[in-house]
DNA sequence: GATGAATGAGTATTCATTCAT
DNA sequence: AATGAATGAATACTCATTCAT
């Protein structure tokens, strides 16, 4: 009479390991909003738990403490949007044409991940070891790219590639972030022609620049 | 030689007006290393007081608490800077003129203050209110400028200035604090010249923007 | 046999809950204590949880802070007297019926419960906010009665019955509390015929007041 | 030509002592009115210096703790109230004839030092020590002239002195400290009136009381 | 005497983390 | 795996009191 029944402790074990991995999510999701509205510090084990319907001490079984939950919420959306950066720009093509597909990727991504945004953007001191830092890295990335041009004639050795990778990454950080906490202040539309016109540009331009 | 005694009264009140002066400067300079450091929430008060060299009570003596100590720091820097800034540039000359004198004084606030720039430009969500927030203020004003231009015909509307204005800030503020933590990553030269040389332009794109 | 182990999930919840109750009651217990011996301000929270035998964050959990564990204790001994001052009067009879019965449930109140009397007739300006002064309502309720009896010619109208109510209520209030300081001061029987027999009359004056 | 200047040591003497005294006197003014509002635990040191104002550390010049200065008050207050009750009183005639007078007394000394007996009265277990306790010394003398009378046959045995005194004592104590709080709620009059015509006696009980 | 800056022990309260069930 | 009561170190803040000027 008990052979429709499937094996107990297998199927204990894989009802444990569903709920188990379902736990984890309901964490993840409920730290996700709350450090996107709290920030880090604001936010307490017992606020996440209580959020995710669990107790205090579940915390504690998937993440070993308040900043591995966090890091792990920061990696996936890293992880994400480099992802989505990577698939919108041609490495072969110079970083000029790859902009409009870069802004519509970014800006893509902040409509659907707001929470992600304010998390990733509003780092500080506390937050992040540098090696988990997106920004650095997207600068490494891009500055390497235009150290890899000017070596090879197609860009101006005008501006330091350093210097210029940090700018853009700066300049693209804050109007993403700006963005996000007021999606109401530029259209979506607006926003990716702004960002894929503005060029930082160290020339002589041919053509005169109209005063900003 | 009849040397008068200085009146008894004025004495002892500016013995004790200057000690009250001395302690409190201590406890700034104390609280400018500190934050730095460490950031806002990784200090204490305790700690404060103990670098100034006085007891843990003196701290409450001055400060209301440990925010109003960082209000008041970050304050003092951002006056300084802002006055800085405002001596760089002249209000009836196109930014574009201005520019090199506004990057050659950020880059020399930075070398003179580097705690303070570490402070200002890692504000983060708990530190200041938007009111006071040195960044916003700076890119509603440049966004301002720029309305301005475009009404009168001297830039051209291609770009949003609410946007572009974000845009700049973003990639100063990045710049400047990148460099601020290793100095020997760009000489002060380098480091003026690529800021001025950054422009942004509204280019007209050589491949028109697919909209999503 | 087939005893069923009790299900896991209830057990496990009231042994929780079981030890929360004990904890709590521990808690109250210790307050009871220190709050007759020494009063609101001059006990701490750590005193009380060191005396409940819990650590000191333990306190926190169960009370918001001192003065919630002080209101717990006050308003549960409040509601005690009052229940039994309740079950000795007859409110069709006059009050000076009632009166053998009420002074007989007060004696037996603070036999009973000494601490209790301490805390609830030392309250002091910190300690109970009006709404729940036992003595005021006691008063009103005093008040309120007379003057019932007063409209319906059963009483005379010759006291002021808000005064004659807080007369009353400082009388009794503070023979039980002098009482309880030490209960030889008087045989538990010599009180009660003394509380009895005491008496509010207005009289009629041999001697008419003169008035200021 | 210095004739007329009075011995500079002696003069400066007497100015400082009479300054001295006047310091004190603010002091002691200071603390009736906040000690009368907030009670002695809500009030500090720096407060009562700063409404004398004086500085802080003169406060220790003229009482050795707050504990002192709530000491000196309450007991000038005391005097003053035990002065008015003797002079209400004749210690040959029996209490009855007596309280038309000590109700007045304590009437007009109520409304003519309202502070003080906010302070007398809502005097908590921290505040003053037995030794101190006007209401245990009036309740004592009471008392004693009672056991005199009973002794003379004077007065009836029905009542046990003591008891009888701790009742007089608390019912005079509520009503006065009922009435300061806002004298608007009954005449001084009525007040009086009511006051002396509470008599406490001991009458022979129309049913016997059935003890316990 | 007066000043008032400084002291530092005392107290309330929070919260990340543990562990017996 | 989950529970949730308990832990206790950490920290902010207060205030009676002292003392150099």
């Amino acid at each position: 009479m008990t052979v429709s029944s499937p094996p107990p402790t297998a199927t204990r074990q894989s009802a444990a390991a569903r709920s188990r991995v379902a736990t984890r999510e309901r964490l993840l999701a409920s730290g996700v909003e709350l450090f996107a509205a709290k920030g880090l510090h604001a936010v307490t084990t017992h606020e996440v738990a209580r959020a995710a319907g669990v107790a205090t001490g579940t915390f504690y079984l998937h993440f070993r403490d308040k900043r591995e939950l966090f890091r792990q919420i920061a990696l996936e959306a890293l992880r994400e949007l480099r992802w989505r950066l990577d698939a919108a720009a041609t490495p072969s093509e110079p970083l000029r044409e790859s902009v409009p597909h870069l802004a519509r990727a970014l800006v893509s991504f902040a409509e659907e991940h707001r929470d992600w945004v304010r998390i990733i953007f509003s780092v500080d001191r506390d937050t992040l070891d540098v090696e988990s830092d997106l920004l650095s890295e997207l600068a490494a990335s891009i500055a390497d790219g235009r150290r890899h041009r000017i070596a090879h004639g197609e860009t101006s050795a005008a501006l330091d590639p350093v210097i210029l990778s940090q700018a853009l990454v700066g300049m693209w950080a804050r109007v993403i972030a700006w963005w996000v906490e007021d999606p109401s202040r530029a259209s979506r539309t607006t926003l990716i022609e702004t960002l894929t016109k503005i060029q930082l540009t160290g020339t002589h331009p041919a053509h005169p620049i109209a005063q900003p």
